[in-house]
DNA sequence: AATGAAATGTTATTATGTTACATAAACATT
DNA sequence: AATGTTTATGTAACATAATAACATTTCATT
């Protein structure tokens, strides 16, 4: 799941999909926590693509496999689940959602986010950490939770 | 208009919130646009504090002295024009806005966010600034506007 | 005063997220 | 297996945040 850039034009996302699904399955199995048929539908819906999608089309998209009538409510639960367990992430600039394709090893998640593809690239490097904690501490501030969006535009939108 | 530390206790809020009004009609002067009655009224309600406000709560305090029945458009219109001329800034994690009370000169704003008593203490630390440049720099990123909303406890609340 | 551009008024609508309470499934204990 | 307990899901209504569309007014310039 390495990424090289912006639009992981590398990778394999059949791979990426499913080591997505295999680390929920493991964390959850650790955690003891229960990986549902309906949080993996989620977290499955997140992994397509790499682009944040919203509550509501994530609803769209799941109501075709559901059992029954799906409301909002039940998206919302599913998605708290997975970002409780570090397994999606919320872009609050966009109120929209990601699947998380990092290990974070205790260190907070970046995004970068192209404001043409919407595409998200997901980071988590030592040095913005650093300096964000570093500045915190300087405030006397305690961090819980930095929400880092960085917005712009990725190389491949900047070329065309 | 210098802070030192998050609840900016050492400081003469009469003073900074016409500091606030001040330089607001100077860059108004300076950008040949017009610093309006509605503009003016909900800029003075964001520099009553230094927490963020939603929309709909600056709308409450709006009507009063309003002169007609006023809508949400009316504010969103109004901060608009704030955070387009950079005398006000959006915080998505909270869906609220605050006046803006620091100088740029051309460096992104960070904020740090007390999730216990809800203030804002907005940085524009060149550290950071660089440090997100930098970060998205390596990935070919060409950044915009970064939203970097640090949430936590501040430190009058941690002690309590 | 006539003109055009910017700002505001008015109403309705869309988008996003939550509460409250009922039912069901999973798990633990006997 | 029967019981009680917790966790997850179903269902409906509600709450909050933001925008669209179009009419009217205000302001600066001619
Ligand atoms: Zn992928
Ligand atoms: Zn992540
Ligand atoms: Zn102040
Ligand atoms: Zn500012």
């Amino acid at each position: 799941m390495e990424q090289e850039n912006f639009h992981f034009s590398d990778h394999n996302h059949e791979n990426c999909k499913s080591a997505i699904i295999k680390t929920a399955e493991k964390r959850c199995e650790e955690n003891g926590v229960r990986f549902t048929r309906q949080r993996r539908m989620v977290l499955e819906i997140l992994a397509e693509s790499h682009q944040a999608i919203g509550a509501y089309d994530i609803l769209e998209r799941f109501k075709p496999n559901a059992k029954s009538r799906t409301a909002p409510v039940t998206i919302y639960r599913a998605l708290d689940f997975l970002i409780e367990n570090n397994l999606a992430h919320r872009l609050s600039s966009l109120n929209a959602f990601v699947a998380c394709s990092t290990t974070h090893n205790g260190l907070d998640a970046q995004f970068l986010v192209c404001k043409k593809c919407q595409y998200v690239a997901e980071l988590s490097t030592n040095s913005l950490h650093k300096a964000i904690h570093k500045e915190a501490e300087s405030a006397e501030f305690t961090v819980t939770s930095p929400m880092i969006e960085i917005r712009g535009i990725c190389s491949t939108c900047k070329k065309s």
